[in-house]
RNA sequence: GCCGGCGUAGCUCAGUGGUAGAGCAGCUGAUUCGUAAUCAGCAGGUCGUCGGUUCAAUCCCGACCGCCGGCUCCA
């Protein structure tokens, strides 16, 4: 008996489109196992949803095999959402290719053909994917003897399954676009043409990913930065560099400010280092050897070589060996905004995300072996303390530890690896092992922030480093009289303050708190007899510290609101006869909300209610 | 960097082998108005750049620059 008939027996056969059996996903086409435990897998559940995607990417590529037969087939995962096939065409396909591939694949869903598992012999195997030369390749990389094949009508695809029975069980799906993409990632290889699509269990769950998408992009920190004049990115300056304009270079002061005050109070020393310096610098520390792809070429200066920085690391370290150092000393902690440059490849840049120059938030703290485990915990704590105060309390935490080409002692990287677990234990923060991803210098922690709607993005890092201590010496006297190594940790919390700034705006939709708005209030005139009133209103608001702006247009209220509310600022405060004649201003809340009347001192009562950050 | 798509006014976008339009924004004037757009007029573009095809190119072709979606990589 099969597991199909086993469903129809227990009346599952409509909702099962796989089974568990003994902890393993099969197919319903299996054979029931006489004794064993059986569960039925729906699209609901996880794994359901994982066939239900894989399964609708072979329907894909029996789609695209129908009508480009001289397309090569290659892999075809589930993603996220979906899934994606990967071919090899002479010419890409066009969007109205995808829209009769799409046509295609209704058609054979259509006909509910049955999805057919075969076990054959690798040699039987490849000899069934005549002119496929990326399914040999798949071939010659499978150990076992016998692989798994599945047919779904005429196509045949190498496939580990497990797939739904029938082509009818695929969901609702819908191809979104194309893309290049490496055969198997890599550089060196050709360059194929994926399909990407998503997949849902039903046209509900698909309609509702496609509203996040429009969410997603009417969120985009790109569009929003046009539309509120917050930043730009222009031709005539060059790919990857920013222009803050004055409403983000206000935000940008709130930020700076925040990090710089709460930093004097965590114990750290500002610190600042110029632009460029000696290549020789960077041949110190390594940079020359290990990140030239990512640095700009050298600048010559009077016949000398000087580097554009690409990191902050190496002058700090100068600055900590600018005189001896006393155990008593340690930790050192050095912070700056420092500014960096790196080459990235045009096609990686993307708004405020991914740029050529950015701003750290950089810190490096020298200390003594027994100081590291404190020294971690305290750093997570202020590392939390700094994203919470942003907005952002939803983490994914990862370790990573020693890769195989490492430099220090195992010894120090036990310690070191140590101190950053004891320190995530401690906090008690869920985090993944990523083991042998550190960097070679050192082990590190990664925080990626969750936004609003839940997206990840990697900011915060904790870095211990044992290079750099190493090549530049930075020492520090012990008790006893000997010179001892420091332990040097780098670190950034918001990671790049343009980054910050993009997952900023993204995760506010644009509608920053008070706090951090550009503009808090914009007073609002009704007719222009009130012009003078209203000017009045914005100088006392100023000068009690507070971000106003006044609307002296001759437009009428209407119109002074829509763009108030369209431009995100917390308050309108409307100035009109009546307000005038009372010394009063009505607040209006950027969602609709009417305030009543009130004076000056008791709005600003109420945004400063609003404007606590956590730090004060 | 690689693959594909795109590049028209400050912004959002129409459009055509015979050198261009709309809405918004801007300017001028009228209007003095109470919680998401008052009306009218005016002005605004070497159609990304360079080259080619053509009697004629914004349109067709090529190169370059840039942007967008991915790949790769990362703050």
């Amino acid at each position: 008996m099969t597991l199909l008939e086993l469903a129809k027996r227990e009346g599952k056969a409509k909702v099962a489109i796989a089974a568990k059996v003994d902890g393993a996903v099969v197919d319903l086409a299996c054979p029931a196992p006489e004794g064993a435990a059986v569960a039925w897998i729906t699209p609901s559940d996880p794994e359901g949803v994982e066939i239900l995607r894989h399964s609708t990417a072979h329907v894909m590529a029996a789609a695209v095999k129908q009508l480009f037969p001289s397309a090569r087939i290659t892999i075809g995962p589930a993603i996220e959402n979906g899934f994606y096939y990967d071919f090899d065409v002479e010419s890409p396909f066009t969007p109205e290719d995808l829209a009769r591939i799409e046509e295609r694949m209704r058609e054979i869903v259509k006909t509910d053909v049955p999805f057919v598992r075969e076990e054959v012999t690798k040699a039987k195997a490849s000899s069934l994917f005549p002119g496929e030369p990326y399914k040999e390749e798949l071939l010659a990389d499978i150990p076992d003897e016998t692989v798994s094949l599945y047919r779904t009508g005429e196509f045949l695809d190498l496939c580990r399954g497990p797939h739904v029975p029938n082509a009818g069980k695929v969901g609702a799906f819908k191809l979104m676009n194309t893309a290049g993409a490496y055969w198997r990632g890599d550089s060196k290889n050709k360059m194929l043409t994926r399909i990407y699509g998503i997949a849902f269990p039903t046209r509900k769950e698909l309609d509702e990913h496609l509203r996040i998408l429009e969410e997603i992009k009417k969120r985009d920190h790109r569009k929003l930065g046009k539309e509120l004049d917050l930043f730009s990115v222009t031709d005539e300056i060059g790919p990857g560099l920013i222009l803050w304009h004055p409403k983000g270079a206000a935000v940008r002061k709130i930020m700076e400010d925040f990090w710089r005050d709460a930093h004097a109070r965590a114990g750290y020393d500002l610190v600042f280092s110029p632009h460029i310096a000696r290549l020789d610098l960077w041949r110190v520390s390594g940079h020359t050897d290990y990140y030239r792809q990512a640095m700009f070429s050298p600048i010559d200066i009077e016949g000398q070589e000087y580097q554009l920085k690409p990191m902050n690391c190496p002058f700090h370290i100068q600055i900590y060996k600018s005189k001896m150092r006393s155990y008593r000393d340690l930790p050192v902690r050095y912070a700056e905004l420092g500014t960096v440059y790196r080459y990235e490849p045009s096609g990686t840049l993307h708004g405020l995300l991914r740029v050529r120059g950015f701003t750290q938030d950089d810190a490096h703290l020298f200390l003594r072996p027994d100081q590291l485990d404190e020294e971690i915990f305290s750093l997570l704590d202020f590392t939390l303390f700094v994203l919470r105060a942003f907005g952002f309390d939803r983490y994914d935490i990862y370790l990573s530890t020693r890769p195989e080409k490492y430099a220090g002692t195992p010894a120090n990287w036990d310690l070191a690896e140590d101190a950053l677990r004891k320190a995530l234990e401690r906090k008690g923060l869920p985090f993944e092992v990523d083991p042998g991803e550190g960097v070679f210098y050192g082990p590190k922690i990664d925080i990626k922030i969750k936004d609003m709607l839940g997206r990840s993005w990697q900011c915060s890092t904790i870095q211990v480093d044992f290079n750099n201590p190493e090549r530049f010496d930075a020492a520090y006297i012990a008790e006893d009289g000997t010179s001892r190594r420091a332990i040097m940790i780098h670190r950034a919390l918001m990671g790049s303050l343009e980054r910050f700034f993009g997952v900023l705006v993204e995760h506010y939709a644009g509608a920053f708190p008070a706090w951090l708005a550009p503009v808090q209030a914009d007073v609002l005139a009704v007719t222009d007899r009130q012009n003078g009133f209203a000017r009045e209103v914005v100088a006392k608001l100023r000068a009690a510290g507070c971000r106003a702006e006044g609307d002296y247009r001759n437009e009428k209220l209407g119109y002074k609101i829509r763009e108030s509310q369209l431009s995100k600022v917390p308050y309108a405060l409307v100035a009109g006869e009546r307000e005038a004649s009372q010394q009063l201003v009505t607040p209006r809340r950027r969602g609709g909300e009417q305030l009543p009347s009130m004076s000056v001192e008791e709005f600003l009562d109420l945004l400063r209610g609003e404007t606590v950050n956590p730090t004060k």
